[in-house]
DNA sequence: TTTTAGCACTCGCGCCGCCACAGTGCCAAC
DNA sequence: GTTGGCACTGTGGCGGCGCGAGTGCTAAAA
């Protein structure tokens, strides 16, 4: 305990002995010990002295000794410590940011789940960890046309275009056998009413609208809404999904060697569960955060760290990017990484043409 | 050696010991030894005599000792030599057989990924393994319909319509700024030249056309062309491609509990490497097909097994499906697991309408 | 000639004790 | 408050030991 021993705060000799440890133990995954500590830190302190701050550091809980007589390691708390307030952030490097300029504009690009994708794939090989992308929401996404094919007797195909270049299919049912022509006028009446609406208000104004009209309307603008009810009645085909890349990284990771854990995190990630839960709480935040072990609240994580950021079109909040790995990562230059992927795969998602 | 001594000969007793061996060992795992397999052979051989006849069957490479002292384990021989005379498969059980047809025969499947997709994932059920499936070639299936919608100023989406149900989006750049009722004429004329034929031969047949009737067309008609290299000239999205579920039940075998090598698997699975090669090899089969350990002569796979077979629409053969596993697997339940998948899959993928 | 029992031998595995090493905690001196 | 010194402790690697499993061989029985 020191001058000013209240009860978290730390000195600064202590401070920027905890932020050495860290720094150590992330660069070497080696429990770090006093002297090398001594040595690391620069200043003219002695082992000795060393040991007794580390033991305040394990007194209120930052670090901890795996037994005995060996080195310390951050806890959860001292992570979380290292993290908000002594963390100096390394900006990617300039070939770093040039791949992901170029990777995140290119042309080639037909969806934006192209773009996720890329995105995944570019985080988890900046960053040698797991990159996770959701798709974006296309329930804010405007409508710009919908057209319909037909395909057999009572088969229709709907074909939504939106305002991002986005196209999505649903194969529809139809009641009764509607001519091509017939299928075209739906089209051009639904494209008219509801073009520059977002699927989520569509969903919910589309019933206003059709009861409020229902009296001038015509049998094919009759059809034309029935067949709107079950085209939108589907649940969105894409929403809320995410994208991984770069799994595989993990299994490199000595932290989570655990067969049995690896699978866990490999399931989570093919079923798309919990995770989504992680993700969808960084929705509301404004920059890049950082789950560190138990925080994220799934035992599944516990040995990991998810960083995540969401991305904007407009001034919208539309997903969620980031990346998971052990805790031991190297936090100051994952987060960066993270922070420009989520500024570039907005601007990729913007509107161009 | 026995009275029929040829070089790979065995007489009754030996290859009867031979398939209690591998059942023995396919079923718990341990190497077996003599007393073991002589009880389980049922034969009122003794151990000793059992140690014998196994001593002959180490000499011609059907199995082999891990150590001085241990049971004996297959060969790739002795599992192929298993496999090719010996084997009684064990038809699937009646549930089974109806879990398959009801989630195969679903109505929700929009598109052929959707069933290639629950294939998959029924393979990796229904065996614990890993289940893999081709995309159906949309190449041999035939175009129906051609349509285009207008994007922006010089991009349209192009829709292929296929007579299976199938859809596929391309987005195309214009030359020049086509009106929406140009590009009606366009897809009109193009759905009227192409329909009934399948890609393959439209991307050859393509330029002929082309060139026969050039002095004869019209302007807007050499555009429709134009387009139409323009969509005809891309890589077929999905041919080629296949669909994995079910990886993780990998990471519970034993065998293949060496996390380099479980990568290695897993990064082949995702980038979709040598399984491919594998996977092209069983198309021109024409059932069931079998590869172990080495013979996939990728030495990924050196403990694995492969089981595949091709699934047809018609008589015409257009994709692969099977699982995967360490050479230890219950072949006798996996192989027709996968023979009635394939033909399950064919139905699926017949055209209905 | 084939089958069997018996026996010696080998290997793998788990266990124990040993030791060296790394690093701590504490005490006494500065 | 800081430091050097020193005793203490847990880990990890290594060798030896005993045990159990299972073989190969030989010699006797069928």
């Amino acid at each position: 305990m020191t001058a000013q021993s209240s009860n978290d705060a730390l000195d600064d000799r202590a401070r920027h002995l905890l932020k050495t440890l860290v720094e150590q133990y992330i660069a070497d995954g080696q429990p770090v010990a006093s002297r090398k500590l001594s040595k690391a830190a620069g200043s003219r302190l002695s082992p000795a002295t060393v040991r007794n701050v580390m033991a305040d550091l394990e007194e209120l809980g930052f670090i901890q000794a795996p037994h005995t007589s060996a080195g310390r390691v951050p806890t959860v708390k001292g992570y979380r410590c290292f993290v908000d307030t002594m963390l100096a952030v390394k900006p990617p490097g300039p070939e770093d940011i040039a791949r992901l300029e170029k990777e995140l504009g290119l042309d080639v690009h037909q969806s934006t789940k192209d773009i996720a994708r890329s995105a995944s794939s570019l985080l988890s090989q900046l960053t040698r960890l797991a990159g996770v992308v959701t798709l974006p929401r296309a329930t804010r996404s405007r409508l710009r046309q919908i057209e319909f094919l037909r395909l057999g007797e009572r088969r229709a195909l709907a074909i939504l275009v939106f305002e991002n270049q986005d196209v999505q299919n649903r194969v529809v049912n139809l009641d009764r056998n509607l001519t091509e022509s017939e299928l075209r006028q739906a089209a051009n009446y639904l494209t008219r009413e509801l073009a520059g609406n977002d699927v989520e208000s569509v969903r919910s104004g589309l019933i206003d609208a059709l009861n409020q009209t229902r009296a001038t309307m015509n049998g094919l603008m009759v059809d034309a809404v029935t067949l709107a009810q079950q085209v939108f009645a589907g649940r969105d085909d894409e929403t809320g999904q995410f994208v991984v890349a770069g799994e595989t990284n993990l299994m490199d990771v000595q932290e989570l060697s655990n067969v049995q854990r690896l699978r866990g995190l490999f399931d989570a990630f093919n079923e798309q569960r919990d995770i989504l839960h992680l993700l969808d709480q960084s929705l509301t935040a404004d920059g890049v955060e950082i789950f560190i072990g138990e925080e994220s609240g799934h035992q599944l994580f516990d040995d990991c760290s998810v960083v995540t950021a969401p991305y904007r079109v407009g001034d919208e909040i539309v997903g969620v990017l980031g990346v998971i790995g052990p805790t031991r990562m190297a936090y100051e230059r994952v987060i960066p990484i993270v922070d420009v992927t989520a500024r570039l795969v907005a601007a990729a998602l913007h509107p161009k043409g």
